[in-house]
DNA sequence: CCCAATATTGAGATCAATGTCAATATTGGG
DNA sequence: CCCAATATTGACATTGATCTCAATATTGGG
């Protein structure tokens, strides 16, 4: 009722709460990252170096701490990267896209390895969720008649599919080389772009995308609300 | 010294023995399937019907177990499929291959869904295991021109990935008609072989591979020593 | 600086799962 | 049918993880 506005802070220690809560994340993005779904919280607050009972102030359980680190993950990339790109052409959009996500497994292999282990993701969120937009690229260049699909879910399918193998590959070995290129080619061939022009986009999306910069460095942080994956005001 | 041959039996009880075990692997693919990665013994053994203690007459301890299942499944799939098809134009053999292992997904979904939710597949054995096959086969089809290929691991991510996101689509939804046929095209495109050609040959192999059956039934059996998935002499 | 609001701490209660083992039941060769 | 070899049982010791809570430390507005 009197509160002007809506500001950010509410609490006393709304700052020191804010850093801790990123502190737990970040630690249960790494524990996870190596030890896979079955991390226990005693490693997330030893990592986090946190008391034991300190954790329950941020998370009511185990699984409130999973689904907090797929959104935190997943958003990082929806926010950063999908939303600014501003192509008309839906099948460039769709090459920037593939090219942004393959980029941000190299730049950020923590939080995929995370990703990648989390059965929550598969489940729920992958086509939805970050590459969502692709399905309606997808469709878009469809509709244009510069993509040959017959059965979308199939196509999403080959692509979804390729993107998590991908860069599953791109962070168990590091990155190889133009290994998102070659990607990239094969999918647009897969929705019956020809060889020649699947080549030339291919390389172009993935220049375009390096430039964009896919989060890569720790503060890099311009204007809008890009917020990063770690946390940490 | 004195024993003649190497008969199967050896110890007194072998009949029961090998019941127990495969008791003990269908109930433990089962119970995976459904809760994950996260499963107990204590699950499996309730399923099994079995004591407690008996688990640990077949298991060291529960990574065992789940090296025993991915074994299992995993081999059921290339002794059935994978070596059977004797086509010798590597294309083909690819197109095969790949709508066989589909088709598996549709006849066999609680082992896939147990499959899917276990780390070590992703870790290990898919590549190098029952899809194995596949690298040669893609070599090949290139060393023939038929495959248009730069980058042979791209390749293979793109075919790998798309497989697994299909057959995870197969056994979440159920199978959508020809959802297998729409994937194999887009494969083969994305391969470089031409769209005609590829509708025509996903349509033939998706038929092929169901003639060849998928193990679909209990106990169809014929000849050779293709184990079903379950276990149970 | 003071102190009330708030966050942190870590000891421990509770619970569940793993793995062991001596006792018991079953098997099948002779 | 008998009995030694073998498999099964289930109670239990052990371990380790989750979550609680009363006590303590920290924060920042006035």
């Amino acid at each position: 009722m009197s509160g002007a506005v809506d500001e950010p802070t509410r609490t006393r220690g709304f700052k020191k709460k804010a850093r801790t809560r990123g502190r737990l994340l970040d630690a249960a993005v790494e524990v996870i990252a190596e030890v896979g779904e079955s991390f226990s919280i005693s490693d997330v607050v030893a990592r986090a170096e946190v008391a034991n009972g300190t954790f329950y102030n941020y998370f009511v359980d185990r699984d409130a701490l999973i689904d907090a680190v797929v959104l935190e993950v997943l958003s990082s990339f929806a926010d950063d990267k999908a939303q600014e790109v501003v192509e008309d052409d839906p099948v460039l959009r769709f090459a920037l896209i593939t090219a942004s996500a393959l980029q941000w497994a190299a730049a950020a292999p923590v939080e995929i390895r995370a990703l990648l282990h989390l059965d929550a993701v598969q489940r729920a969120t992958l086509e939805e969720g970050p590459l969502g937009h692709l399905r309606a690229d997808l469709a878009a260049g469809v509709a244009t008649g510069r993509f040959e699909v017959t059965d979308e879910d199939a196509a999403l399918d080959v692509v979804v599919g390729a993107l998590v193998m991908a860069m599953r590959r791109i962070v168990v070995r590091g990155r190889h080389g133009d290994h998102e290129r070659g990607v990239l080619v094969h999918l647009l061939r897969s929705l019956g772009v020809a060889a020649a022009e699947a080549r030339a986009m291919a390389g172009d999306a993935v220049d375009a995308a390096r430039t964009v910069g896919p989060a890569g460095s720790v503060d890099g942080d311009s204007g809008a609300g890009g917020r990063k994956v770690g946390h940490n005001r």
